[in-house]
DNA sequence: TGACCTATATCTTATATAAGACATTAAATG
DNA sequence: CATTTAATGTCTTATATAAGATATAGGTCA
């Protein structure tokens, strides 16, 4: 047996690996749909010609990953932002007393301009370019104002932003159904602050007063940077909710 | 074919997970000591009378929940309080520019009290149960304070606190080998607060300079509440980190 | 002889494949 | 509309191979 059947090169990485790295760039290319169910396993097992338990393997991965979504006799789909998921995976901030709920929004600004320094590395992107900023205010159930935060966006991966009549409350459902960027995951920055004089009328504080700055990098399925948001959170009655296991 | 021959009842779930079940009883109850060599997935399988790729499947998510490491050709050991995976895992404050690094503590004092109605509802023990409170100061590699923190034990748990000579900096280390306790999660909430006086002597601030308050419960692995911790920290030159998948 | 090296055997976990059992859903049937 | 049946997917078991780690036997050389 001189040649080699199995592809057992030198440092490669395991087979379901690679099948997952194949699979995940369907998603990122979007020749799979967010709610898209995907073939059966052992459709995908055919078509890759590889084992059934190998693609279980990946799948198990993306499942993990929170990419996918299986259902004992229904199948596999595709994740989808959808509200209390992305609740629940990106928006950490609850009322000290009582369960989460969905936060309302008012946006206050939406400007173009050019990116900043700051901006332009958080982004990945060349100094000046353009970005789009959104300021808004978000209130959990009472009317209550209980963060202000900016949001700055690339616009070249955003084209034809201006077009948007409105900006939905859940943006990541709306760069996924628009644009088709999926946020995969985010890196957060946690600081306290004293209140602008802005932030204080805005907010309906005293200027000075301590608030939980949130600072975010939101990346794609690519692992590229997406979305940059700092947010500026009044603490007095709701707090940050960290798991630790 | 009126017989049931495999125990597959109304709501019960996966082998697998009951197989890990079993298995996290023997890290609680101390047969398994941290550090300790477990036996071989082939053994496991034998004595509960399962395959290997059950056994196997339950080590998977114990794995993933740092209860067991596992290396190829070696075997098995259940993980320890180690230094650098428990500031992985648990210390989630960085400096702003520059790597994670090992925080130094000094404690300030270290009383036994009643515990107060949050610390008891904290706790789940009765109000005005005995506890030891332990007040410290972090910093990082520079010797500037970076945060002042209060721990909170209850003294049931922990006979024999006052013959301690020292706290060492890692006390969920000392917790498993002086009384086999093994911290498996924790939960924190983060607000943003004022400096008081007494905060700001001992972190060399201004009175008012806003903190970053973490106010952490930490389980052990029946997911009993074991110890209470708030930690107040400057974020001036650092920031708590957090990474959402 | 004693120290050291090396090839080999053996144990363990990691990866891959295959097949039957069980669960859920949806279509077909009366 | 209720029941049955088929299709699809997951769960569990079984088996085989690969590769890392360690112990041991045997040989070489100072």
């Amino acid at each position: 047996m001189t040649e080699d059947t199995k592809p057992r090169a030198f440092g490669f990485r395991p087979l379901y690996l690679q099948v997952r790295e194949s699979l995940v760039r369907r998603l990122i290319d979007g020749s799979w749909q967010p709610g898209q169910l995907i073939p059966s396993e052992m459709e995908l097992a055919r078509e890759l010609g590889i084992s059934q338990g190998t693609v279980r393997k990946a799948l198990d991965v993306m499942r993990a990953e929170n990419l996918l979504i299986s259902r004992q006799g229904r199948g596999t789909r595709v994740a989808e932002p959808e509200e209390s998921r992305i609740l629940f995976q990106f928006f950490h901030l609850v009322p000290d007393n009582g369960e989460r709920s969905f936060p309302n929004s008012r946006v206050l600004h939406r400007d173009r301009a050019r990116a900043s320094k700051a901006e332009a590395e958080g982004l990945n992107t060349e100094a000046g370019a353009e970005v789009w900023r959104i300021e808004r205010v978000r209130t959990l159930e009472d009317a209550k104002p209980l963060l202000i935060e900016t949001i700055t966006l690339p616009a070249a991966r955003f084209p034809e932003f201006e077009a948007l009549a409105a900006i939905p409350n859940n943006v990541y459902r709306l760069y996924s159904q628009t644009w088709g960027i999926t946020i995969g995951g985010a890196s957060e920055a946690l600081k306290a602050i004293s209140a602008s004089a802005e932030d204080a009328r805005v907010l309906g504080c005293a200027p000075g007063t301590p608030l939980l700055e949130i600072s975010r990098t939101a990346f794609d399925l690519a692992q590229a940077p997406v979305e940059l948001r700092v947010s500026r959170c009044l603490t007095e009655q709701a707090h940050y909710r960290a798991d630790l296991r």
